[in-house]
DNA sequence: TTACTTTGGTTGATCCGTCAACAAAAAAGT
DNA sequence: ACTTTTTTGTTGACGGATCAACCAAAGTAA
């Protein structure tokens, strides 16, 4: 009864209530807001705030590592692992392992920098968890969680 | 003491369980999708295909009202609305009331690219909105509204 | 009227995200 | 051993998004 009386809505469904734009403008502006934050707090870019992240929560890292887990784009986090190393907010050495690899990690620098943004940015993510409920929050993760595996299916099926 | 909870969990939540990365990555993939969909079904861009629903379920309509319901941006929308002007996808009438504006509107071509489109757009709304229940699309459109309404706290704060 | 502000639309500059091509090294298959 | 495939990282190209500058017309106020 709910399917039939949804399936009959999307017909006149205007943009503004169609998810795909909703999520789209969503995401601009949360991004935008963090890019600005991190700008003012300690002039970096939210690309190289996610390096930074990454290599707070799992340490040393390769950047094909930080792609396995992120699936960010390895072109876009080479040039911002290249900025980063120039800018001198990270080391970057080989690695023993593996002679293409090379293993990042904070400069002290780096971690200065990085302190100025955090508690920034640990302020808003609070702000933002803390505006719904706990119901509110694991129905959000859950409903994206089952439109990222809807979009895979449709994918799969084409 | 749900909330004391996630305060202390943030501190060390991992990229991949924050929100802003959460979102920005299902953004690009939904709209990763649906560009797909549109090149090949209809051959057209997202861009394109939000100014179409926009003139089905409003009617004619000048740039400056697409503009005002959906906060696309003007820049962007003027180029799109050029391409599918030159494209005869849609027409462009001078305003009667306004010597600046223009009015716009599907053309037989435009409705026929728009009707390629339009199945395998409303198949895939259907099939996300369906793989989720009536209470946890409650819950994320609430969710996404929350988030804006903080976002932009946060920003008249600053 | 005449000045000032706001709105509508176009354009250019710039940045970000995505994709494909590529070289070097490693891993797997034979 | 040697060939083939996969993985790692860099780079170039391209399209999309964002922002600011700008002009023309409308609206407002004196």
């Amino acid at each position: 009864m709910a399917d039939s009386m949804l399936d009959e809505s999307i017909l006149d469904m205007p943009l503004e209530q169609m998810v795909t734009f909703r999520v789209s403008r969503l995401h601009a502006k949360m991004s935008a807001q963090a890019s600005n934050i991190l700008k003012n707090s300690a002039g970096i870019s939210l690309m190289q705030w996610r390096v930074f992240v990454m290599l707070e929560t799992h340490g040393k890292l390769t950047p094909a590592a930080i792609v396995r887990r992120t699936e960010l784009d390895k072109g876009q986090l080479s040039r911002a692992i290249k900025g980063m190393v120039n800018a001198g907010l990270i080391s970057s050495a080989p690695s023993e392992s593996d002679q293409r690899a090379h293993v990042i990690d904070f400069t002290e620098k780096g971690l200065e920098v990085f302190h100025l943004a955090r508690p920034h940015m640990r302020q808003r993510q609070t702000r933002l968890l803390n505006s719904m409920t706990a119901a509110e929050r694991e129905a959000l993760f859950g409903a994206m969680e089952k439109l990222d595996a809807v979009v895979d299916e449709l994918e799969a099926e084409q």
